[in-house]
DNA sequence: GAATCCATGTAGCAGTTGCTACATTCATAT
DNA sequence: ATATGAATGTAGCAACTGCTACATGGATTC
């Protein structure tokens, strides 16, 4: 026997790596026990209900990506918005990081509908990405700050969903564009 | 007695209103009847099956976005990659676009979990906005115009997600922070 | 007026869903 | 050794899902 706390630990990191391989497609409580080869019946006993099965899965996810993205600019160092911007797009459109973007856009389209527990688990995380945003951004003014980090955001959000809709390789060199956009003409 | 043809458009019409208004959240065929004030026995009579209901409404609503979209730049006008990126943000993020923008970004959702007939739809649909955006795009070679193109319909894009998470407010100063990208420090 | 066919209603099936009641095994404490 | 409680298994319920079989209305055609 192995004690529950030990169980939900194993079954979390399971269910983390089945979620980043297959969305929230196959997400019936049967379907995330043999995922982490369990019984749905344990998966209800480990957590309370199928909510707290995914948000304790997610909550990990998001975990593992703060600690990927942590890494991307040098601690205090901030840039300015198109620089950020680009050094954003090129960490997202790596092929380790992808699957964390492409689940992240099903979380935030399942906070669209309200299905629990996703709503409070796509607000945090959408505020997390904000904050180390702006915490690297070389504005002066707050307010704009956080307006021109919300864009940077979305673009990089945005990346994600033509990753879905088209595949990586436009992804990624819409990602390398980033710097023509500042260019007339 | 009403014909099958006027009854498929007539709840084409109610679906598409109903998908604007609520998302891909209650779409049974039960509460898509329920919505278009049909039977559901009726709604498989009008369509062979749920993928075709769906299919049809999200066609109707792609027409109109586009619709929508289309007047948004003069024909035959290019604008310069922020220039379009600013007229594009500020478009979307139009109290009656923004359902459509919300709409779609669970569509994207849903097409990269695979449920028919989304796959489908979103490639259509993204397909038409890089087009649009290309059209519009003052840029000579085409394989920058075009990677600079799916980076504009990514930052539109990023908006809605923002929309979702953190409400139209913060999604609206982020189009038009847009402005702010391109200035140094 | 009989035949035919399209439009609509009723009822229900088989599969999946989240969740639970109940039984059982096993380890430890006394 | 026995009692207690935690860990696990078996079976199944009630709700909902997409879809279908079957019956019936009502108009049109001959």
């Amino acid at each position: 026997m192995v004690s529950r706390e030990e169980q939900r630990a194993r079954v979390e990191v399971a269910l983390a790596a089945h979620l980043l391989d297959h969305g929230l497609a196959q997400t019936s409580l049967r379907e995330l026990a043999r995922a982490a080869a369990v019984s749905d019946r344990m998966l209800l006993y480990y957590f309370t209900d199928k909510a707290e099965v995914l948000g304790c899965a997610a909550q990990r996810i998001a975990a593992d990506l703060a600690g990927h993205i942590g890494e991307a600019v040098g601690e205090g160092e901030r840039l300015a918005p198109l620089a950020l911007l680009e050094r954003a797009g090129a960490l997202v459109t790596r092929a380790e990081i992808r699957p964390y973007m492409r689940l992240w856009v099903q979380m935030i389209a399942a906070a669209g509908r309200g299905e629990a527990p996703f709503p409070a688990i796509a607000e945090a995380m959408l505020a997390g990405f904000l904050s180390w945003v702006e915490a690297h951004l070389a504005i002066d003014e707050a307010a704009d700050r956080q307006a021109v980090a919300a864009m940077i955001v979305a673009a990089v959000d945005g990346l994600a969903i033509i990753d879905i809709g088209r595949g990586p390789d436009l992804a990624a060199r819409a990602a390398r564009a980033i710097s023509h956009l500042g260019r007339p003409r």
